[in-house]
DNA sequence: TAGATTGTTAATCGATTAACAATC
DNA sequence: TAGATTGTTAATCGATTAACAATC
């Protein structure tokens, strides 16, 4: 179809055609009243807007599974993003090759970073390494990078950083999981949304009864507790009050 | 320290306390009056709601490097996840071990989340196995995916799908680092906040002159002439009017 | 010209935040 | 009791959307 409606577009985004009229109106006019958008015209506006249309040279740092799986994913070439040079610094793994590029060493970085004008760094190192990576493409002339070592990293004005936790996702799908468990009945609305008054009720008792002087302690008791009262309305599965074991790292 | 102040934790996490205060009444009444909250409680509170305290067995399909990666990242250990098996289609594949893990064949999927009660799959396979895959997975009982694979999955109602696209944080900094290069006089606004005017003009003139008539002819030569006319004020790099060089895939 | 559809204004809706009574 | 801080109400702010003049 050489041309579309805000109409048709919303309808297929699943948004209000108004919203999607004044979005558009940010990047310039580029509708025609009474036709609608040239669909072809309106693609290639919007991938300008987004930085498509311009070729982005990228250094990957780190090449284990996950540099491995970044330079032989597709999705990247087709958006623009060029693989200027897989890095490591192991001996063993310099010289290999990984989606048919040479994996060189770390000491080639600043001479690849200034010569191919890269921009942009992956860091897949261990977590160990990152922030010590990170300062040398920085230094190097690298203004964006993009982490995916569990470190967070410290960076001058000027730097974008961006962290990718592969794990979060998985812990979304967690949460969504734990309410299709917890009530078939009503499931209209979230957990966040309805006043959760039993619970409310549990721990003001509880914490009345731990003292409530606020102080600390008591507490692994009164989460011992409420588990066991909650028993039925939550089923804690595998909760043993024990926090330590339970905690996010 | 044993309590924490919702002024101190807003501060911490900058943001405001009322939305703080306001967001944590969503789970209940957890704080003190005078005193603030204590500090593990709360954490195990959290925890509780996010579901990051129970233990969530997980099956990922597809040991390639990405699944390789997964399986030895260390995130998800400490969130709760347990990987309950790594399957792959390729009998080379099958009987080598991944993160201490023996990689078991397709077959065994059904069993498997049967046997283990898993109710979350994560997809790693090539792009033309992710749909079958993602039937098995929800034939046999899983209720939650994780998709690595550039496929769009279809899914009865009742199975929640996520899709991890690896390139588009790339994508938000390659867009960032284009404004970075466009204009370093004036940074404060966005792109999309400022009312592109000269683009919008130089627009409207090439559609006219491109005929009108929105019948999607003469738009490459429009799009070329537009790449011409704005050379000077955002320098396409590599742009060479050839659209289908340059779009996404 | 009549019909269609944009771009934008004004009205509505929802989210954020200031303020404060409740209470530790 | 006096000071501190929560939980929540009411006011404010910003985002969404209905409506419509502009115009193809």
């Amino acid at each position: 179809m050489p041309t579309v409606s805000s109409e048709e577009l919303a309808a297929a985004a699943g948004v209000n055609s108004a919203k999607l009229r004044k979005d558009f109106s940010y990047l310039g006019s580029y509708g025609t009243r009474g036709v609608g958008y040239d669909v072809e015209y309106l693609v290639y506006q919007i991938s300008r807007e987004l930085g498509l249309t311009q070729d982005w040279p990228v250094v990957i740092v780190g090449i284990g599974n996950l540099g491995h799986a970044l330079a032989n994913y597709g999705g990247f070439a087709s958006r623009g993003f060029r693989v200027a040079a897989l890095l490591d610094a192991d001996p063993n793994v310099v010289g290999s090759t990984a989606a048919g590029l040479p994996v060189r060493h770390m000491d080639e970085l600043e001479s690849i970073v200034e010569s191919q004008h890269v921009s942009i760094g992956v860091i897949t190192t261990p977590p160990g390494a990152a922030q010590q990576v990170c300062d040398r493409l920085v230094e190097a002339g690298v203004t964006s990078i993009l982490n995916f070592a569990p470190t967070v990293l410290t960076v001058p004005d000027g730097v974008d950083v961006r962290k990718v936790d592969l794990s979060i996702e998985l812990q979304i799908l967690a949460f969504h999981e734990q309410r299709k468990a917890g009530e078939e009945p009503d499931r209209t609305e979230s957990v966040l949304d309805r006043a959760p008054g039993p619970v409310r009720a549990a721990a003001a008792k509880l914490r009345r009864a731990a003292g409530g002087n606020g102080k600390g302690r008591g507490t692994a008791e009164a989460v011992a507790k409420d588990q066991a009262e909650q028993g039925k309305g939550k089923p804690a599965k595998g909760g043993d009050g024990d926090l330590s074991a339970v905690m996010p790292a």
